[in-house]
DNA sequence: GGGTTACCTGATCTCGTAAA
DNA sequence: TTTACGAGATCAGGTAACCC
């Protein structure tokens, strides 16, 4: 051996030096940065296989000694490399066990403040066999665990989930093998060159991996992420996208979450799965880091992607213009008809009495002073303006367009009485037409067209509602329901027909109690058959017998049976 | 210009279900 | 067992169109 090939080390004073012996092996994680460090699972399995023991071996009787509460760690482990508690544990115990300080950054511990638990981790293992191949000593990374992250943007490959030799899928921590190879086969599962063309891989899932990419470098190695800067960053999409677009449609149809769910999190109760927050990030151009650090955020929507938004609502720096608006109107000395401060923001008259009732007031007053001079300035002109306010009015009339008479008069600058009063007949005619395309008219609107009210037919909707009465035998039929078939809105429904509306109420409410009833009687049928059978009624055992989830108000059930039984704890 | 009617939007709550 | 989520119900506040 060539003595030049040895590294020679300092003098290590042994009396100095506090010396602690590990119970398990301090091997070091792999991977130096938040992309490519290895997993938590990955490092027990190479835990297990420098001591050449199985990885329930390892778990069982090594880890879950030292645990202060009773897990099934074997059972759990898919989620081991999320941030619940099972995660927390295993870390602490571990790094005890190991003597290491590190081993935090193999989970994703930090983000347990900002991301839902939910759909976070893969249930199996998943790996880009490229990278599997470039690595020296082949282990798991942490990325390949996280659910939205599906494909490698460096080969510009999907990860892989089944061998290439016995197509098997491979589970988290396997109870032997070694990481890169099969669990079942032993084949190795890295390769030199993909096969898969690039046209699978869309850009959103590329989009999806990078982002992810760049958080787990960037938050790697600091302290968890403080949640107050993501919910200021939610806060701040939800202003912009509540002054360009219809909110609720923007979240069910672009994001795929529901717009309560979002409200929540502008609150900072729950957090949001990582795939809607990647979702939004992308709909959005706001970066997932900048999200994260609220830093940056300026939310923008591709022109295409702008919906129709039909109104404004609660806009309070809208209020605060309006009012400036209406000071400067009242100092300025001049006639500023309400029409003209109604169109200016979009808003009603009365929402502008409502809101600044002194100011309005004193328009009018200041109006009420200059309208004679206006008036003069205004004033139709029988002979000089007849002929073409009479072709304006007959153009109407011929059109097949709904144009409420108040329009007309504000269109042309006159008074709706002088209007009347000149022009009964054609008006007349127009209100004739403007009914007639109200009877024909279709209840469905698009945005931005000139509205009108249909009538309702009390008779069809009547008989409707009673038939949907009669419908309701097994199942509950709600209102929402009844009207978007019908096409009224509920509200509606409920003003003109309240006694039919809560019979449905009643009824679905009976049919409620008749199935809670009935799921009760299955319940003690099923726990009485499982006792005698001397099986412990679980909650789990319940649900796979069931196939149906025990809810809190059936546990109390379940506990009251139990009690008759006199089984008290578990078994 | 005020009142009425029909409808829309947003916020909040309850409850059931499914995932972890 | 806990947590997240969605459907549905309810209420408050707002707008547009129409009538008087």
């Amino acid at each position: 051996m060539e003595q030049c090939h040895l590294d020679i080390y300092g003098t290590l004073e042994l009396e100095q030096t506090n010396l602690i012996s590990s119970t398990l092996y301090n091997l070091k994680p792999f991977g130096s940065t938040g992309s490519d460090v290895e997993s938590l699972s990955s490092y027990i399995l190479r835990l297990a296989n420098a001591h050449c023991v199985s990885t329930p071996k390892l778990t069982n009787n090594i880890m879950l000694p030292s645990f202060e509460e009773k897990y099934q760690l074997f059972k759990l482990s898919t989620i081991i490399n999320g941030f619940n508690n099972l995660t927390v544990h295993s870390v602490h115990v571990l790094e005890k066990l190991t003597c290491r300080d590190d081993l935090q950054k193999l989970t994703l511990i930090n983000f347990r403040n900002v991301l839902s638990g939910t759909f976070l981790l893969k249930r199996h293992r998943e790996w880009c066999p490229l990278c599997m191949q470039n690595m020296k000593i082949p282990y798991d990374k942490l990325i390949w665990n996280i659910t939205a992250y599906e494909v490698c943007p460096s080969h510009l490959i999907k990860l892989e989930s089944n061998c290439p030799n016995c197509g098997k899928g491979q589970t988290v921590i396997p109870a032997n093998g070694k990481n890169g190879y099969c669990q079942h086969c032993n084949c190795w599962l890295g390769r030199n060159e993909h096969d898969t063309s690039l046209s699978d891989i869309d850009d959103e899932s590329i989009y999806k991996s990078t982002e992810i990419e760049s958080i787990l470098e960037y938050f790697f190695n600091k302290d968890p992420i403080d949640k107050k800067h993501l919910i200021n960053s939610l806060r701040k999409i939800d202003r912009y996208l509540s002054e360009h677009v219809n909110v609720k449609g923007f979240f069910e149809g672009e994001v795929g979450l529901a717009r309560n769910a979002f409200n929540r999190y502008c609150k900072g109760k729950g957090s949001p799965t990582i795939e809607h927050l990647v979702a939004l990030s992308s709909r959005l151009n706001v970066s997932l880091i900048n999200m994260l650090i609220e830093y940056g955020v300026k939310p923008s929507l591709e022109t295409d992607q702008l919906l129709p938004k039909n109104r404004k609502y609660n806009e309070e720096y809208d209020y605060e213009r309006v009012k400036q608006y209406l000071i400067t109107a009242l100092n300025s000395n001049r006639y500023v008809t309400i029409y003209e401060i109604t169109e200016e923001f979009g808003m009603n008259p009365t929402t502008l009495d409502t809101n600044f009732p002194s100011l309005m007031n004193e328009i009018r007053i200041q109006n009420q002073r200059l309208q004679k001079r206006i008036r003069s300035a205004r004033a139709y002109n029988h002979k000089k303006d007849y002929a073409k306010v009479k072709k304006y009015l007959e153009a109407l009339l011929h059109s097949n367009e709904f144009i409420p008479i108040s329009n007309i008069h504000k269109e042309l600058g006159m008074n709706s009485r002088t209007l009347a009063n000149k022009f009964p007949d054609l008006l007349n005619k127009i209100r004739m037409k403007n009914k007639r395309l109200r009877e024909n008219a279709s209840v469905k609107r698009d945005p931005g067209e000139i509205r009108y009210r249909p009538a309702i037919d009390k008779k069809y909707v009547g008989r409707t509602l009673q038939n949907y009465l009669n419908l309701i035998e097994d199942k509950p039929i709600y209102l929402i329901r009844i009207s978007q078939e019908i096409g009224i809105s509920h509200e509606s429904i409920k003003r003109h027909f309240p006694e039919i509306v809560a019979l449905i109420h009643k009824k679905n409410r009976e049919v409620l109690d008749i199935k809670k009833n009935k799921r009760k009687q299955e319940l003690r049928q099923t726990i009485e058959e499982m006792i005698e059978n001397g099986v412990y009624p679980s909650l789990n055992k319940l649900h796979d017998r069931l196939g149906y989830s025990v809810s809190l108000e059936f546990a109390e059930v379940r506990k009251n049976i139990l009690k008759e039984f006199g089984i008290k704890r578990f078994i």
